[in-house]
DNA sequence: GTCAGACATGAATGTGCCTTCTTGTGCGAG
DNA sequence: CTCGCACAAGAAGGCACATTCATGTCTGAC
């Protein structure tokens, strides 16, 4: 195994892998327990804080509050203090935000469509895992 | 505000935060940490525990055997048992796991696409936060 | 007997998201 | 003065994924 040979091999692999590492952070960010909820309520228009906090059930001020920051540094969100008493802050896609949507909707779909399936296969999965009381063989 | 109208707000709502919370749960689950990758490599076809340990930079034989169970209980890859020694797993992906490539795909292209734009507005963000020594305002 | 191969799993620890509870801010009303 | 409003943030603890290290299984080779 030379060196030219592995380097090749090492590198054009890693062009690969580096994409599916980027999808998967993306993955991990919007796969956060609230975030496509609140990305979805956004999609419909801009909304102020508390209207997000009331919509979006069991989320506590502070959820929201991370949350939000969270998109918001990632470009996915706008923020805008208006300088009254109460405060009121309005919140709304950009258009980064709005682009992720379209991806986010079709792995929705794909996730709608196949949820009775995921959870059949669990079940089965966890019943074989019973029944034999250890690993599940296909043997 | 009457019991009619409020359930018919929420069960609206429910019906709608349903299925994002589905996106989200499923989303969460393929945003772990490494299945994106073994997922995009199993869409080449089968591969046997091995080679796939070889070719994730990083995983370990551990981790790997923890990811495949778990995407092996959602349904979406099958895992192949050979009764020979030393002993020979093979997993491929599933019908359902193949029908996930699609919108993972087209996600990890957006991802690809606005990379730099997310990491531009992280940067961004950091930086007013620093400037300001608290949290960043729009006024 | 030991060792190797290929894979699975147990135990302990680290990390980061999630949650609850609490406090803070800046004004106006009473 | 206290209280309310709307939003932000601090502190502490829980939980699940991720990781490291070690062990286990079943055979064949030596």
């Amino acid at each position: 195994m030379s060196d030219s040979i592995s380097d090749v091999t090492i590198a054009k692999h890693d062009v690969q892998s580096a994409d599916c590492r980027k999808i998967s952070q993306v993955l991990a960010r919007i796969g956060e327990k609230w975030s496509v909820l609140i990305i979805m309520m956004l999609s419909g228009g801009t909304r102020r804080f508390s209207d997000l906090r009331r919509d979006v059930d069991g989320i506590s001020q502070r959820m929201l509050t991370l949350c939000l920051r969270g998109l918001e540094r990632d470009g996915l969100v706008k923020r805008t203090v208006f300088p009254v008493v109460p405060p009121r802050v309005d919140y709304e896609l950009t258009a980064l935000g709005r682009s992720l949507c379209e991806p986010v909707v079709a792995l929705g779909t794909w996730a709608r469509d196949h949820t009775a399936e995921i959870d059949a296969a669990r079940a089965a999965f966890d019943q074989r895992a019973n029944l034999d009381g250890r690993r599940p063989d296909d043997d």
